[in-house]
DNA sequence: TTGTAGGCGTTATCAC
DNA sequence: GTGATAACGCCTACAA
């Protein structure tokens, strides 16, 4: 067994680290606290108690007294996401830089659930949240967060009804260049898969390809966009392609979508269509033929965030941030494919720029 | 704006609560707590005196009262790792589930800063860890963790000098699967890759890896166990492709060390080439060939393990807990192909039992 | 069944 | 520069 003294450790206090210096309560809490002056040959005297007792203040009172904890907490519905994964451990690597605990708080799918945690970490008094809100519900919440109230950063997608700064990708921007990179392969029939209306981020990048559709002339087709449950994996793309004018080219709204499409052109047999993914994904410069991606930064994201939040909580005042993260589009192959004239299509498409072979195997 | 009342909204104490239902502060922790019975109009009138002013108990001041906060600290050193990830995900859901946060620190590393994340989150009164001990460093901490301690539970790697629930995977028999599984499609020149000897679970994979050999008669290769570090993924596999005798079937040692793989193999065209990953990837079953895996279960591991704690929390005693996820081995058909021979082999090995084709893109 | 006194460990107020 | 003393919000004695 280790060396652990008999009976119980008893954590020493200050009164404890106070009776061993032979100074007051008072000013021990001032040297630990660094505040005011205190004599030279005191402080070290209280130094040498505190090393001596392995004296560490508890977090817990100082919060009662002094109303805050040194923590922040984040809201992510969902950790398992990769792209979510990634941005926390941005966040946390710069809070525990920042001496702060990261309190962590999954919220479901439910409003009702997230802001019951946003409560629950309101009256912990962490210094600031960050928050990935799952639904708008903030509107008439009547929470004193954001601007005026508990510094706090909204993430991936805005909050309606409150003051506060907000890191967003450029959601349309991607989608819009991500369409326009197909387009300009000659390809007129491009669908959107994986596509969600109540979310944000995906409204944001149907938005961006409809508008590069509209700006390309080629009308818009509502069947071409096809939402993507979990369930649904294995007939995800008969309804695009198995018609009579399908689509010769694919679009995912996300990574997660992305997968899907990627198994499910594997399992047609399908390799040639081409294929835009919005976000990147692990193997996704390993597949045949690589994946073009519309890539973000999840990183980023976290790190801008946390940065945002840590002014916010030394004070700085400022109007709301409002950051726009860049969508990058990074073509692999699976983008730059040009599309397949359907037998007794009515006309050749513009032309196409180039076109790169799908790597074969021998 | 929102229905804010003017001035401080002044969060409600139980002394407030007291006041409005006419009642002492005590009465009014006792409705809150359910302790001991309170006459139940006496209840009805402290509940509406709560509603009415939106009291909620304020969590520091009671675990500075009690010692003990209503949280769990996860210590993981890398949450951006998938595998991490999903484990957190598992975890967070049964701490909420539990009524319980999540806070969640990463521990760098180094065996001194993971010390002192624990200990700060042992500072904080939380209920119990869970920890993925980046280095067993708790040999000589002297913490009151695990028996006798606080809650502890250790996963995916062990921790010397602690009795404490532990939850592994059982690295040495994926290993020896994965291997063995290659073994009998012919192979005898079989490349371990991503190995790192300081990390527990690749020692035991490797070991796996060499019982297998030696149960098949196979001389172990140290040539063919090649480390991985993210700087040399372009040239991973030159070491033992490029040689006289070179490896016919490559083992990786984790989910990173697979996707590097993925990516070398891709880059120098030889998708031929047999390979069983240890651990899944998300499009593993999507690549050409798709990737047989010896798949482990994160969201399992973190669901034990928070069982486990969950239960030591509750007061049950039992005698440290081992347990010991298995591992499965899917055959997707990279796992599968049979060793072309090598000009001037000296001899047939063993019958490869099944041979299946790689599918090739017409 | 209910109320009163005291303290958890810290910081803030005010004297000295 | 330093030290008593009173909070912070809650819960655990004990008394009524």
């Amino acid at each position: 067994m280790s060396a652990a003294p008999s009976g119980a450790p008893a954590v020493p206090t200050l009164r404890d680290v106070a009776a061993l210096a032979g100074v007051s309560i008072k000013t021990v809490s001032r040297v630990v606290n660094g505040t005011s002056d205190v004599a030279a040959p005191t402080a070290a005297r209280v130094q040498q108690a505190i090393a001596a007792l392995g004296y560490r203040p508890n977090p817990l009172a100082r919060s009662l007294r002094t109303g805050r904890d040194d923590a922040i907490g984040l809201v992510v519905e969902s950790i398992g996401d990769p792209f979510f994964a990634e941005m926390t451990e941005a966040v946390a690597a710069a809070a525990s830089e920042a001496g702060l605990f990261l309190i962590h708080a999954g919220a479901g799918d439910s409003a009702d659930a997230e802001l019951a945690v946003v409560r629950g970490l309101l009256h912990r008094s962490v210094r600031g949240l960050i928050l990935v809100p799952c639904l708008l519900a903030y509107e008439a919440a009547g929470l004193s967060v954001g601007i005026g109230g508990v510094p706090a950063v909204f993430v991936d997608r805005p909050a309606a009804g409150v003051r506060a700064d907000t890191v967003l990708i450029d959601n349309v921007r991607g989608g819009y260049e991500a369409t326009a990179h197909l387009l300009a392969q000659g390809h007129r029939r491009i669908a959107f898969i994986g596509t969600a209306p109540e979310r944000f981020t995906l409204r944001k990048r149907l938005e961006g390809y409809r508008r590069a559709l509209e700006d390309a002339g080629v009308v818009f087709d509502p069947d071409l966009v096809v939402p993507h449950h979990r369930t649904s994996e294995a007939s995800l793309l008969d309804a695009v392609l198995a018609r009579t004018d399908p689509a010769t080219a694919l679009l995912s709204a996300n990574a997660v979508a992305s997968i899907a499409v990627v198994r499910a052109l594997h399992r047609i047999g399908r390799p040639e269509i081409a294929f835009v993914s919005f976000d990147d994904f692990p193997t996704a410069d390993a597949l045949t033929p690589p994946v073009t991606v519309a890539r973000q930064d999840p990183g980023l994201m976290g790190r801008s965030a946390t940065d945002l939040l840590l002014r916010r909580i030394a004070g700085e005042d400022f109007p709301p941030a409002e950051v726009l993260l860049p969508v990058t589009l990074v073509p692999r192959g699976s983008g730059e494919i040009a599309p397949t004239r359907p037998a007794g299509s009515p006309e050749s498409p513009g032309t196409p720029r180039r076109r790169r072979a799908v790597p074969t195997p021998a």
